[in-house]
DNA sequence: GATGAATGAGTCTTCATTCAT
DNA sequence: TATGAATGAAGACTCATTCAT
């Protein structure tokens, strides 16, 4: 379909332009944190001028919103898709699968996760990676429903809410945290096992 | 006659003079990250020349490593305290009495652990409150070895690293991330549930 | 076509910058020592913005030895062209015309010189003007030891070291120190005299 | 002769603060100049605290002023032990003998002289040790003026100068800022050989 | 008299941002 | 449009000096 009109080549270039900048910016926050960061360093690393940069970004935290847009569209991507494999999975295998795109993609992100939770001016840590948890929040509700209909809409809130602080720290945790000499596979074949029992375990707690 | 003697009326001045110092960084960081704090700011609030600060700390990350040692102290205090109470009581009982222990340690201490998660250099998200994690370590893997011996050496190990970071983390969600239309207790008695089920539920996922 | 071609007019501006906080810089130490001297002070003399000042130099320190440089390189430049013209005069009026470029060179570069005896960290005061001594070192050795082929090279660098400091801090104090009433043609004469009488009273002293 | 009234053991107990304060500014200068040195260092170092300096001298500068009075009166002391000894000596052996009294004079106070030299707001190079010169010139001039009574008023008084210059200079050379490869006793007898030429060579220069 | 905690003006330096070319 | 030289507000930190105890 062409639904896609005609991109005027200059237009191309400013979409190639920004790309770089934030490529380079990616990259510099692999090694140092928002703060360590500098808009002439990201300048140098992209090859562009200081002052493109700031043609194509308002600001320095414009340039890391930017960024972890895109981070955050690629990893919902990937855990859509990893979902819709999950579905054709057995429950247990299932869980183990999302968890492990889920892990797979924040390692891809690792520096811009990281800049985000620990230097973002107010980034709390409860909201990590504030976009995927609300999307996420979703589909997950959606299939928590569909799976224990007896929960109650408060039920489901609390029990939620909890869930997706386990499993996204648990992601985390696995992926950036993890000492040496624990197995990663391992750590997610039993955080998948508990989320599993999750809304059994939990689901009676507040009677 | 008390064993505080000799404190020589300087010795005290400074104490309290140090003292002010934390409070007022306390009190900033509350509003403000790490890196939008400055030292003259705190200065003003303690009501003290910034070459006083400077007398009695080498550094402004000195200022941030010292608070977090007075909060971590708190915590640690405050969460013994709660685990001595709770081995009084039945299991459940228990478990929830330390786990809300903890979520008022933490909201007590709200914007000193916001700041040491988003933005001391380096401070790794999935290591939140190091000091903390680490001395609950080794009671908790206490605990659990007790109760349930026949879990092997890895499996103890990385139930803990798990256990460790959503009880942590339920605990940061709990207190500072929360939602205001979730309910503080039930959130409470659901995550300490989990808590009570995670070595069977978790124990036998790598099998 | 001359040979400095293509330079772009930004490089020349810049380049005219770095001149401007030299020259700012070198008039400033004219009245106050190094450690008197402030980076802003600099700026708002030369007209330029103290970031602009750091664009250039990566430190205070780096300005005083560009500064140190560019006096060095002016000094010799003049001494050598000196020397060149002395080579066709007779011994004394050569010495005389020597000494006299010295001290012309001196006094024109009189803040410079007095602030890097002064003030640099470290500028044992024995060792002024390292760079001029250790290049004029080279060429006085030859000299030297053409006119006196008899002198052993113990007695060669003994001379040397003591002529050197001779002449030099002669020069200093006829441009620098001398007082009102004491006549600067005439000092120039007489040590241009005793410089002359040097190898044949000190050669024959340690004998 | 009991002219030294009684003194009160306050003053003297005062006198000791003193000189304490001075003996350590000393050794603290032999190793950095004198803005690297600061008064709280000076303090501690004397045992003293920071009020005590302050009661005793009004100011940081007026420490150095009082420490360079005491070395300048140590070397005079000795200056004129060395031309009282030299009198009775043959001219060449009472030069050598009151250049080397110098040098060792320099070598002593060292500290003290390479941060009046170098450090001191204004100390220019030319005018070292300037109450030695002051005090040195009367007795050389003197000295001068009976061995050579043709000289004019004019020669006299350019011939110190720049003799003056020469010999404080290459006492300074000799002691501080000699290379090890040159022999201190050598460059002393050259030195003195030299001093003793200078008024027949210098003294009809200027004719 | 002695003490040392407290002061605060002033220093060097960084870096996001602008704008003439 | 792209460039990069220039800007300057703001921050961390030092240290001579004062003064209440």
């Amino acid at each position: 379909m062409p639904s896609s009109q005609r991109i005027h080549p200059r237009q191309k270039r400013a979409q190639e332009t920004i790309e770089r900048i934030l490529d380079a910016t990616a990259q510099l926050l692999d090694n140092t944190g928002y703060h360590e960061l500098s808009t002439n360093q990201i300048a140098e690393r992209a090859n562009v001028s200081i002052g493109t940069v700031y043609r194509y970004f308002s600001d320095k935290s414009d340039i890391i919103t930017a960024l972890q847009a895109r981070s955050e569209d690629d990893i919902m991507h990937r855990l859509v898709d990893g979902l819709a494999a999950a579905s054709t999975m057995e429950t247990a295998a299932g869980a183990r699968h999302v968890l492990t795109t889920l892990v797979d993609a924040v390692e891809r992100h690792r520096g811009v996760i990281t800049a985000i939770i620990n230097d973002l001016p107010m980034g709390i840590q409860s909201n990590v990676l504030p976009t995927i948890e609300q999307q996420l929040y979703h589909i997950v509700r959606l299939a928590l429903m569909r799976s224990y209909p007896k929960l109650s809409a408060q039920d489901v809130e609390e029990i939620l809410y909890l869930a997706m602080g386990i499993g996204l720290n648990a992601a985390l945790r696995i992926a950036i945290g993890r000492p040496s000499h624990l197995d990663r596979e391992s750590l997610i074949d039993r955080t998948a096992a508990l989320a599993g029992a999750m809304p059994m375990v939990a689901g009676e707690a507040a009677s």
